[in-house]
DNA sequence: GCGGCGATCATACCTACGTATGATGCGGTC
DNA sequence: GACCGCATCATACGTAGGTATGATCGCCGC
């Protein structure tokens, strides 16, 4: 089995690994195999506390996570997962689940919650799923990274500058409000829009909203 | 049980109504119990058809809804209230319910799914969660709604105006774009922030984003 | 056919924005 | 102590935005 298409947009699926956390090794296996078979990378685990100590890939992917795990259970691997910002999706194997469990991986964000056994077609579906969110995830992910780095550049009077200016007032205003004369909040927004990378201040309202800066103000109709 | 408490303010709990549909009147009879025991107003219905014919609720509430029902099952009760654009939130209940029938639910966004007997005090849980969830869709889709209707009032060529200037472009580039002057095309900005209640452009972009008008463009940096 | 509404444009005026030039002061660093 | 980044402000000029006044035109409904 050669891999002829290594050089694929990052978005392909075929890029992607699968993280397999199960203390069967038979399941593991054929869960590689299955995954294999449809070109995704696959890295095995046996138990939460291995998959916790070694490395994960930066690439996109997914888990499929067994319920019954030794040491932490697998609901209790998914808040502590959740805790440390791995946000990798995860579908949920089980042998011997039940609703309350299945309820409560879905309330806690998991994409599906399979009983064993399975059909392939229903794992891989879910995989499918699970890559399509994660690839949603990463993207907003990279441009509201790109922002934040932006406006990591930005001091601490530029910063404050940039609120009051997305949140509608004009410059005078901004002046007045933290004690500046008008010029020299010119020049600090002058500086934010260079910084931020925008020549328009609808672009600026729009990053600002993505950070979460700036408070929305009053400004419905009449005096 | 006459009803004291008439003028409340409209997000309060205790003017929501929890709309029951199960087909056993006993369950119906208790839940009903339970759910005035706390202050909440009810609704019964014993089947889907009964729920679809009779007039629903337009207040704050949410639906608590048995699997298993005469007629239509309560998954496809589901999905045929979201068709229908009615987004209450949806307790399942479910005597003889297993995982997969769980997770369908979970996915298609229900609140919880309690298996028979289930707990008073877990009911009302999930109900309270609901509420929340209720209220908290509420006041986005009331805001929105506000946004469409301003929106509504603008003639063609002010939408178009809108657009392109909340894209960030300058009045003489949308003049360009358009093939207008550039004093019309000042009127008719002028007439959309006043017509859709703001006073900056900062709001006019954010209330914009909010409607989907508008396209991002390309601002990164430089030519 | 007349009135109203929307659309179009011109002139004019004022305000707001953006930037260049030049200058001062402060708090760090090398 | 010299240098640098940051912040501050002034003057000045050019562009962009906002609105008022006034006018023409086309469409639609009464």
């Amino acid at each position: 089995m050669t891999r002829p298409n290594q050089a694929q947009p990052p978005t392909a699926p075929s890029s992607a690994t699968v993280i397999i956390v199960d203390d069967d090794a038979g399941i593991r296996s054929s869960l590689d195999s299955l995954f294999r078979s449809v070109g995704l990378e696959t890295r095995l685990f046996g138990s939460p506390a291995e998959l916790l100590g070694g490395s994960l890939p930066n690439g996109p992917g997914c888990i499929v996570l067994d319920v019954r795990l030794p040491g932490v259970s697998g609901l209790d691997l998914q808040s502590q997962l959740i805790r440390q910002g791995i946000s990798y999706p995860i579908i949920f194997m089980t042998g011997h689940g039940d609703i309350p469990m299945s309820v409560r991986a879905m309330k806690a964000g998991a994409v599906d919650f399979l009983s064993k056994p399975f059909r392939d077609q229903d794992m891989l579906d879910a995989v499918t799923a699970a890559l399509e969110r994660d690839a949603q995830h990463r993207a907003e992910a990279a441009t509201k990274e790109d922002i934040r780095t932006q406006y990591e550049t930005l001091t601490a009077r530029e910063r404050e500058v940039m609120a009051h200016v997305t949140a509608g007032l004009m410059n005078k205003q901004v002046a007045a409000l933290i004690g500046l004369s008008e010029i020299t909040v010119k020049i600090h927004r002058g500086n934010v829009m260079r910084k931020m990378g925008v020549r328009s201040l609808a672009d600026l309202v729009r990053k600002a909203e993505a950070l979460g800066v700036s408070q929305p103000r009053r400004t419905t109709d009449q005096t």
